[in-house]
DNA sequence: ACGGGATATTGGAACGGTCCAACTCCCGGT
DNA sequence: ACCGGGAGTTGGACCGTTCCAATATCCCGT
């Protein structure tokens, strides 16, 4: 039976038992030690903390969870991990969580999506003590069975209203009304917003056209869909200000958001416009494109920190009641005005 | 002890014997046809499908991977979300990873580093069966540690060599090469480069200095340290055109990166020099960002998806082979000409 | 010398799975 | 009637921890 002196390929990683034998204890003592308990003498706990580092043991994750049930672990879905809002999301949530002791796991939902995985189930699966999703998501019937086990929170859109499922968002409606009235208080008459898809695209392009109606410019409100991608945003741009005018060309674009944005401003240059002069140009979210300063974009500041921040929390305070009423909370977005922004000719 | 029908906020997720109990079987009998053994009959496989449906069971991950002694999990270290070139490496990565059964648990490093926190140690913890590191790392040390316990793979830096750690680099000295040819082919003779930190910035260094003394002009060779930001572009390439010259300005900048490429971009802006006219500019990694119309710029192209699929086949091979000779794999770059290169006047 | 606490330490039963040896059928061959 | 064998099914040991009840040890007052 003999199985640890032997070793050649099959060398297993240290466990309790064998510190507690190097120590001359029992596992119950180590384990003890482990937790940090005040009632071990000195000696023992020294001797204890020796084997320990002598054998370089690490607790097993899955036995500790398996009897404890928490796995003080919590899973996060994003749904890019390409699109910096979303890193800037992840860092908010990360400080508030680690700072209760919570550590973090992330899966990017795209992939899984590519590759036919369910991260929801993956999670549960895992025991995870929360569940956090950033941004638009796959699969809304998942994260509702999900809920039904677990703590859950949304973060980043409005959509799947479910009914233990607390969620965090943007203000869109009113981001999108600070924008263009920042556009029709320059003096813009004729105004083009490059619209998204999804609750987010939606409330975004209804806060444009409700800016617009209050300022009795509904005529001179163009909408105009397009993929939230910068070639996305460079055709539609295209569409509204390249071809043949069928009336006045709009002197300003809203865009869905930066990425956007940014290929709305290349079409711009290429169509011979110059930004601001000839056309002012504001994106959404204020990532750190727009504040590349050969982009210099005007942006609707999303505060990704702070939403992180607050999901973090709102997720602790499920934690602890996990029966309380969904809760859903808007931020307030601000206004950052850079150089894509000017009054029209 | 009734511990189940009472559930009043305990409910405790149902575990293979609830099933079993359910089904009218034994848990060895569900066990069986959760794993798909073809040895069960038709009868009590679907009575046993129906009872995991009905009571939504999903099976604990923690008791499987504690008695099977593997997690079908790889623990991915990532330097930092935000640049938009690790995005991509983990693409590639988790299309291998996945194509054999393994999932991914992602921790940004830098995250982590802020708040104290130790991933290395998280994962081990957790039994990963694996560790992937994508870029510089904070903890060098943390890593031979756990190369000791697990296959641990780096990808997209040079610089821990360890034992049994397998690497999977860009050949940045090539790259760099590349990039400083081409400005030369181009006709110019006085380039400057800025050099970046750590091994990957040295190498990117070397490969510059090397192509400028081939090319007999070791006189007309200028690095500037800054940092890997658009801020660090900036500076550095404003003291690099900015100042009184000591001397004729370089006609031509070769970037740590595309993020300090586009820094230095605005600095030539904001100089009054035109981009490609009076500067020509490459940058390295061709990321996204420098695929933005906008922004268009030259690159060299370090190919990172092929890198991330390379690293998790080097993985796969050292969890077949743990005890096998570290392997030491370059990627080869090559140059993507976009709009920020010229000859000079 | 001894009972009574407090303090330190220990064995063993969970936790929820997998796996293996053993057991029960049932059928066909002798 | 009996045996052999394969297909289907089952109980029980085990994985590495935590936690609780039980035990061992010590110090103190009487």
């Amino acid at each position: 039976m003999e199985r640890s002196k032997e070793g050649a390929g099959g060398e297993r990683p240290p466990t309790i038992r064998g510190v507690a034998e190097r120590a001359g204890v029992s596992k119950s003592l180590v384990s003890l030690v482990i937790q940090g308990s005040p009632r071990v003498s000195d000696a023992k706990r020294q001797a204890v903390l020796a084997a320990i580092d002598e054998l370089g043991y690490r607790p097993n994750a899955a036995a500790r969870s398996l009897v404890a049930r928490r796995t003080h672990t919590v899973g996060v879905i994003v749904n890019d991990l390409r699109n910096p809002w979303f890193a800037e999301v992840l860092d908010g949530l990360n400080s508030v969580l680690h700072a209760h002791g919570l550590r973090m796991l992330m899966a990017d939902g795209r992939l899984g999506q590519r590759t036919g995985e369910d991260f929801t189930r993956a999670f549960l699966e895992l025991r995870v003590d929360g569940l956090v999703a950033v941004g638009t998501l796959p699969d809304p019937d998942a994260l509702a069975t999900a809920a039904a086990r677990l703590p859950v929170v949304v973060a980043g859109t409005h959509e799947p209203r479910l009914p233990r499922v607390d969620t965090i968002a943007n203000d869109d409606e009113r981001g999108a009304r600070l924008a263009t009235a920042h556009l029709i208080g320059l003096g813009h008459r004729r105004i083009a917003h490059i619209a998204g898809r999804g609750s987010v695209g939606a409330l975004r392009r209804r806060g444009f056209e409700a800016a617009m109606a209050e300022a009795g410019l509904v005529d001179g409100a163009v909408v105009e869909p397009g993929e939230p991608t910068e070639e996305g945003g460079y055709r539609a741009a295209v569409r509204l200000l390249g071809g043949p005018a069928d009336g006045p060309r709009p002197t300003a674009v809203f865009a869905f958001n930066d990425i956007c944005a940014v290929g709305a401003l290349s079409a711009a240059q290429e169509l011979g416009l110059d930004v601001p002069r000839d056309l002012s140009l504001i994106g959404c979210d204020n990532t750190y494109l727009a504040r590349i300063r050969h982009l210099w974009l005007s942006s609707v500041n999303n505060t990704s920190g702070d939403m992180g921040r607050r999901a973090g929390r709102c997720l602790l305070e499920r934690m602890a009641h996990p029966e309380r009423a969904a809760e859903r909370q808007l931020v307030a977005p601000s206004l950052e005005i850079r150089g894509t922004t000017a009054p029209p000719r």
